[in-house]
DNA sequence: GTCTATACAAGGATAGAC
DNA sequence: GTCTATCCTTGTATAGAC
């Protein structure tokens, strides 16, 4: 392993357990025994340090969604989508939570992009949920699946931030499920019985 | 007004403008022609005066929460609460988004109850859901109800975080609407023909 | 190209004079 | 209640060794 994804993977974890704003560069380097000009060296700036965990991150996303759109649609293979980017939401939590930062770098998508990427995965949830109503899983007019998009935009981004709120470190399993679980019933108020069946597969399958 | 409550006053603004870890002491002092020392004497740390604006928050609520169960329950009143909570979670947006202290305090449980607060909030949502049943606005069974809640607990915490998240400073008017809009749909979902109309009727006075 | 040592600036916190 | 002076920590930049 690289220096640099040394410093990426144990800041991650320095991250995940005391936030951003508690981990210091120097802190950083007396975990991985080197000085703290060495981590400028590899990233000149703090910030670019989460820049890189955020691309990390939606690399695993960006798979995660070309492997459902390879596949048939079903409310089934959605939920298991949705697992996926729970899964790996969890594991960079403190990439997301309680900094300015990456709000600010959102807005001024200097260097992170962030802004395309969003709208890119908002016409993804559109185009699923359309599919799954050809496909019969789901009986939707076109407003329900705005009021679902604009639904799962905010709860596919927050539920990390309540999860983390009340409890510093979760467990992954539990937590995922019940998050999982909610999106379940969310979507099933507007399934057709094929749609509703597939969905309580999904749910029996996580037990 | 006390230089006490002139310093709440323009630390809101501040921080509600640039964010809590971008207003520094000193700019406060020099934004109130004070010394930097003469903060640091009404409030030791930094962090006591983000807890004074979420005591001042909490009391502009619990006020509301007070009138709504002081009244008839219906989904009409019901969403004129949520309105009255959304639009000063909207004053004090800068309090919650973007420092991981207030998610520490929160942890913590020193100085700010949250939690206490929070569980209160929580059963306060239920006992509403299951007046409004009884009331025939809703027509839901517990499970429903438990969903609802946990519905409410997460958009009602975080629709203010994704409105600034693409907008640095979003129009209070039409993005409150835009979320109550999202919760008046959720609810329509369990809604009695009699909760329906009460919902259409909020949604057109808010026109 | 990689790393260490070090200097500098900014911001929160504190002691003590008035 | 208010101010000045000072301390300490932390992000950042750079000179120079290997």
């Amino acid at each position: 392993m690289s220096t640099r994804e040394k410093i990426l993977h144990t800041a991650l974890e320095l991250i995940n357990d005391k936030g951003y704003v508690h981990v210091g560069v120097r802190e950083i380097g007396r975990a991985l025994k080197k000085s703290p000009g060495n981590i400028s060296y590899h990233f000149s700036k703090k910030e670019d340090i989460l820049i890189a965990l955020l691309e990390q991150y939606r690399e695993t996303n960006s798979a995660l969604y070309e492997d459902y759109f390879a596949g048939q649609p079903s409310a089934h293979r959605f939920l298991e989508l949705m697992k996926g980017i729970f899964d790996s939401q969890f594991r960079y939590r403190g990439v997301f939570i309680g900094n300015q930062f990456v709000k600010e770098e959102i807005q001024s998508g200097n260097r992170y992009d962030y802004r395309a990427t969003y709208q890119q995965r908002l016409s993804g949830f559109t185009r699923i949920f359309r599919e799954l109503r050809e496909s019969k899983h789901l009986q939707v007019s076109d407003e329900d699946i705005e009021f679902l998009v604009a639904h799962i935009a905010l709860v596919g981004r927050f539920w990390i931030y309540e999860a983390t709120l009340f409890d510093k470190s979760p467990n992954q399993e539990s937590t995922v499920k019940h998050y999982l679980d909610l999106l379940a019933r969310q979507i099933s108020l507007f399934a057709t019985p094929l749609g509703a069946q597939d969905i309580s597969e999904f749910r029996v399958s996580q037990e």
